[in-house]
DNA sequence: CGCCTTTGACCGGCGC
DNA sequence: GCGCCGGTCAAAGGCG
């Protein structure tokens, strides 16, 4: 089931890619300028200057989902078509049949039987969150997600990040430290669903770990309740103070599947290196190997990858920067104030003319390959510093397009090992070709 | 030495 | 009020 969410690998080019793709990047045009920008300077980020309705300290939190956008343009896409428009309608109806649940799933169940009769659209890359443990179809039946208060269930687009981006300012994160504070329901939370980085950030317990800017540092695992996998729990070790957390859990559904909530926000700027290297390869000690590929027993995997991988984690990898980890397929915050997800529900989500939000992209198609052109632009800004820790970036500004593979952000997660190659093959044994 | 993971215990919210 | 469960703490041990 989850497997029918997971990220296609045609023209999926990793978290950051997304990430990008929320920049506008659509089919066919050359884009210009895009109207989005990374921070002119992330290392001198200031909370100070973040929007309030911050993402969690998400450097990428401003940026626009490239979903929406390409969707929107696409005329493609899920909601901008009309059939689309239907699954909604089903997908309502469903709600109410289910007694006002979510049905998201439902809607992407839908969008999938129609969305398999066609070419990579970028939802098939998207991956489903459903807010509703209580729907054990759910792909995604994360607690975390369940947490979702809408009790009309969130439709797709208000899981998407530029929703979260732009109209949660209602949001009051707190640190759960805090006394008094009630976290549970009250925190609003951005939850991750991205595929398992395969055996590579595999933890000994089995846990995938996917990577990302931040240094995180584990303090606690659980079992959870009717899930076969356990959470584990980690908070940002990048800055001492920082309240940021994360939850890490496999979907209960597809354990390719990584669910990642982030609460709280980082209250520093990106690390410039890890401040913490010590343990830093610990994640996948030669001892765990064994463990580490039981877990993952469709994932052969070599103490060297390992060993790559976790340094990934722990230090370099740009994709997910802020508390945001990457790959997002699907990303969704929760709000705690349910009216005003009912309200976006009500008046922002049209089948009919699209998403509400339209990326103020000057283009309204770029191509995969356009999209690059993107990513120099990103490679012009700080972030560079993160990619060039990761991997050579070798594109210039002027010829974005002419070595895409050179920034391919998924290669953060050592998919195949072949990140040098136009041939690459996800942790689902997909393979497929790059740069359509 | 510093930071990591692991893991059992504890705390508090929430549902019954 | 009670019990369940999720989330966090903190000690122990390991690694670079």
């Amino acid at each position: 089931m989850c497997s029918l969410f997971m990220p296609r690998m045609d023209n999926y080019q990793g978290d950051l890619t997304d990430i990008v793709r929320a920049s506008g990047g659509a089919p066919g045009a050359s884009e210009p300028i895009p109207d989005w920008q990374f921070p002119a300077d992330p290392m001198n980020f200031s909370p100070a200057l973040e929007d309030p309705r911050d993402n969690f300290g998400d450097p990428f939190g401003y940026i626009r989902d490239p979903l929406l956008h390409e969707l929107d343009v696409s005329g493609s896409g899920f909601f901008s078509s009309p059939s689309s428009a239907e699954m909604m309608g089903n997908s309502s109806l469903e709600d109410k049949a289910a007694g006002a649940t979510s049905t998201v799933v439902l809607a992407q169940k839908n969008y999938l039987d129609h969305e398999m009769k066609r070419p990579c659209n970028i939802f098939s890359r998207m991956l489903q969150i459903s807010p509703n443990t209580k729907l054990p179809v759910s792909p995604c039946d994360s607690p975390a997600m369940a947490a979702s208060p809408s009790p009309r269930g969130i439709k797709v687009p208000s899981m998407l990040p530029n929703e979260m981006i732009n109209d949660n300012s209602g949001v009051q994160i707190s640190s759960p430290r805090n006394p008094g504070i009630k976290r549970r329901k009250s925190q609003a939370k951005k939850v991750v669903c991205i595929p398992a980085p395969a055996a590579a950030n595999s933890r000994p317990t089995g846990e995938v770990v996917p990577s990302d800017l931040w240094a995180w540092r584990k303090y606690g695992q659980k079992p959870i309740k009717g899930s076969p996998y356990p959470r584990g729990y980690y908070r940002c070790s990048s800055s001492k103070g920082c309240s940021a957390r994360k939850q890490v859990e496999r979907c209960r559904a597809d354990p390719n599947l990584l669910v990642i909530t982030y609460t709280s926000e980082h209250n520093h700027p990106w690390p410039t290196q890890r401040n913490a290297l010590a343990g830093s390869t610990r994640s996948q000690p030669s001892k765990n190997n064994a463990a580490a590929s039981k877990s993952n027993p469709q994932k052969p995997t070599s103490p060297k990858e390992e060993q790559k991988e976790s340094s990934n984690e722990g230090n370099v990898s740009p994709t997910a920067a802020g508390g945001s980890t990457t790959t997002s397929a699907c990303v969704k915050e929760e709000i705690d104030d349910i009216e005003k997800q009912l309200e976006m529900d009500d008046g922002e989500f049209s089948a009919s003319e699209g998403f509400p939000y339209r990326p103020a992209m000057p283009g309204s198609n770029q191509s995969d390959q356009d999209f690059f052109a993107d990513l120099g632009e990103i490679e012009a800004d700080p972030l560079d510093l993160l990619f060039t820790q990761g991997f050579s970036v070798s594109g210039d500004h002027d010829h974005p397009q002419k070595d895409n593979k050179a920034i391919d952000p998924f290669s953060l997660f050592d998919w195949s090992g072949e990140s040098s190659s136009n041939t690459t093959t996800n942790s689902f044994g997909e393979t497929s070709k790059r740069g359509l």
